[in-house]
DNA sequence: GTTGCGGGTGAACAATCTGACCAGTCATGC
DNA sequence: GCATGACTGGTCAGATTGTTCACCCGCAAC
């Protein structure tokens, strides 16, 4: 289940170089091509991989205001609350966390005003007690995958 | 820099199936090569596409649990906080906010006993005064963009 | 009216890549 | 010793890519 040096190496080319084909890839890492194809193979039915979709920027979109909701929930009322906010566009994701809050979700908006649309539409439900947000000013550390996939490839050499 | 209806069906056709080349998506969407190709470019070159970079699952790799923290910073740290949370491969994505914390961290981990170690990580930092942690029990909205995309798109039809 | 421009179409081209094979080699574990 | 799995280096036909044509259309400006 673990990956080796060679899927690290894989993964983080493909990364870095998202349009380089199997056979550029296997140039670059020195195997023979059946090789990067079996890995690739094996990477996504592990679900390592889980597919090549498209990176979409919300800001480029139109939607440059980013923000995060703790979300109190009425008992019983999760699942409803989980479907009410799948209908939403701007939850970009959603959390059913520990803690003082019961979910943590992802939002956008068009700007800060908007945002205030985007909360009174997620909090207007009846299972929400009480919403808590924060803006987002800056991202110092965009989402990346990098840096854990090379610890695990470390972690599967050394163990 | 809006997009219009036909960037948002190429963008929802790659994101349900990104193994289709620009021959296949022009097919689908029923207008010609060159036309998907065009769009292709003026979206990445717009940002509105950042790239293609695998989808890789932390879980798979062995790292199933997520964690969200909120961290409180001394004062004028800011920047010493950044650069040492960069540095730590379980932190996936870094934000400083407006609110009661300072900055928000997704952390994952390869147990709750693991994240102990993560989370001592994270703050054994001097310029780090609190941490709040949420642990992630499930994620019921996977991090996602094509409902926003096709709101996007509508709305450019409209306006 | 007509001119220019941006965008889409359909077609062509060579170059490249893909998916699928194969036989042979090597290290591992039983 | 021998089966197993993984990698290599090779071939094959078929499909796709990047690129460049000429042409058409709607639209705005002159």
């Amino acid at each position: 289940m673990a990956i080796d040096h060679l899927d690290g190496r894989l993964i983080v080319l493909l990364a870095r170089e998202p349009r380089i084909g199997v056979l550029e890839a296997s140039r670059r890492l020195g195997v023979a091509r059946g090789t990067v194809q079996a890995r690739l193979d094996r990477l996504q039915s592990n679900g390592v991989i889980r597919g090549f979709g498209p990176d979409v920027d919300p800001a480029a979109l139109g939607y440059p205001v980013t923000a995060f909701a703790t979300l109190e929930i009425k008992q019983g009322q999760g699942a409803d609350v989980r479907a009410h906010l799948a209908t939403v566009p701007e939850v970009l994701e959603l959390h059913t966390t520990t803690g003082h809050g019961d979910m943590l979700c992802r939002l956008v908006a068009r700007s800060n005003a908007d945002l205030q649309r985007v909360i009174d539409r997620v909090v207007g439900f009846d299972g929400i007690v009480r919403a808590s947000t924060a803006i987002v000013m800056e991202n110092p550390v965009p989402l990346r995958i990098i840096p854990l996939v090379e610890q695990a490839a470390e972690d599967s050499v050394r163990g």
